[in-house]
DNA sequence: TTATCATTCAACCAGCTAGTTAAATAACAG
DNA sequence: CTGTTATTTAACTAGCTGGTTGAATGATAA
């Protein structure tokens, strides 16, 4: 379905810390250096740098050089995989439990059996 | 927003292990034992209950008993929650990307110069 | 070349994760 | 009660994660 490996265990690894994703946020609003990007945090800056590692790792963002810095932008693909993944289950869900309350209703008219609790 | 508590930290880092996912996949065609769950994978019932745990704090799935078994199924809420803070990304990066397109456009009329590569 | 600024790498550490085996608990059947 | 089936808990382990400090590298400026 795409042309490069799509891998979910690290693009959701790479979601699931709470400065990367600020990190994410920040980012989407526009490139930024590791040093801006390391501003508000109380992390070193290799701390960061290894985030960002994580995070061009899972294809979230990528980095290209400007002499001495190295800017930081958001990279769509990896969130969209994510997003696709979540999106297909959401439906397929929405689906079962749609007919889950339609089951219930029917059991209601029939008394009260033990029947899966939402 | 939510009545709950939503971790997007424990959400993803759920999602972040293949076996986890593959559990979700089966227990959104409906309802299963942990036994039944466990059937497929080369490893131990203990293990296979604390992937369950893990997806269960996620509130990625909800159990129920029944009799001896205990039976696993789908809850869509926090995967929902999930999806959500990707489609803000989405669109904010897709607004984003457009914009930089056109931004690449106007470039090109007035010559080359070091812009970001996409 | 030397100094400076921006970033990464290497080595290390504490805590977490995903697995194991063995024992414990829960629910039911006789 | 006793045994059987289903699942969890406890104790342990190897490897991963997220952090540190200090040295190394890259790019530019003087």
């Amino acid at each position: 379905m795409h042309e490069q490996t799509l891998n979910l265990d690290i693009i959701f690894a790479g979601l699931a810390d709470p400065t990367r994703r600020d990190i994410l946020r920040r980012v989407a609003g526009g490139e930024l250096s590791v040093t801006e990007i390391a501003q508000p945090y109380d992390l070193t800056l290799a701390a960061v740098s290894k985030h960002l590692k994580v995070l061009e790792t899972a294809q979230l963002v990528i980095k290209r050089r400007q002499g001495k810095q190295q800017l930081v932008q958001a990279s769509p693909q990896a969130l969209r995989d994510a997003a696709e993944y979540l999106h297909n289950y959401e439906q397929l869900w929405n689906d079962r439990f749609d007919a889950l309350e339609q089951y219930l209703n029917v059991e209601q008219e029939h008394g009260p059996q033990n029947h899966p609790h939402l």
